[in-house]
DNA sequence: GTTCACTCCTTTCATCATTCAAGTAAATCG
DNA sequence: CGATTTACTTGAATGATGAAAGGAGTGAAC
């Protein structure tokens, strides 16, 4: 990891579809040995996949909850196993430490579903709302 | 947007450097129809980038920190620039309903630059702060 | 029923990118 | 010093892309 694979990542975050050449020419090397490097940073499992940025809104979506999951259980599987169930509305489902035990982001096309995923996760556990007004990704 | 373009769109969200005739395969047109197709996805702003999934622990940012924000004033103006000029170690910022103003996601090397990071923002919010310690991603 | 316009797709071909093999140069190590 | 490794370049073959031309299907107007 020098200062090239770091431009080169930073390259590829901006535009992962980027030819190897073009790429290449921004980090003042052969399409050929930008593959290369790529490949390494692949290998070392620092890229780990190409994907692509969506506008959730546009598919239907426009519903960004953030929730906060409290259990008092210590037994955590029948909620993991509902989120399982409804992964199409799940994001991501971040276990920490602090405020709660879980961070569950998820989105969601109504408030009906919405309604009814909260009235089926409150059969699990008990959680507080938060709902994304405005998103300021860097 | 039909079932087509939600089989493109989901093909590319696994692996957005597919070549377009690859893509083609999995929905069963010619590489240029499907690029055709991708290209209207992309003008109608559904999606949004290719971009690269990067493991951020293994390029030294293990700390994963969701703060919520918490404004006694009503002027965002000194926090939010605050977080301009630490740029670094956001990923997203996000105006919520519910509890706090903001929740503020950063990644950082050290506990020593989140802690100063956290100096830094006790001068403008209130906060509280979570740490990820395991992150599940569907 | 016919015509026109439109959309969506395919085929073909020229151009461009990728990949493989071979070779060079510098650094490392016994 | 010679052998090995690493990182890169070059050149040729293969494969992908993009532009142009054309075909098939649909719906509207007459």
């Amino acid at each position: 990891m020098d200062a090239t694979d770091r431009r080169i990542i930073e390259a590829l975050q901006q535009n992962s579809r980027m030819t190897m050449k073009e790429l290449g020419e921004l980090v003042h090397l052969t399409g050929q040995a930008t593959a290369t490097r790529v490949k390494k940073l692949e290998d070392l499992g620092i890229i780990e996949g190409y994907t692509i940025r969506i506008n959730e809104e546009r598919i239907g979506l426009p519903i960004h909850a953030m929730i906060t999951i409290y259990t008092t259980s210590t037994f955590h599987d029948p909620y993991l196993l509902f989120l399982k169930e409804h992964r199409q509305y799940v994001r991501h489902n971040y276990k920490v430490s602090g405020d709660g035990c879980y961070l569950l982001e998820c989105r969601f096309p109504t408030n009906q579903e919405l309604n009814a995923f909260l009235d089926g996760l409150s059969k699990y556990v008990n959680y507080k709302l938060s709902l994304v007004i405005d998103q300021n990704t860097q």
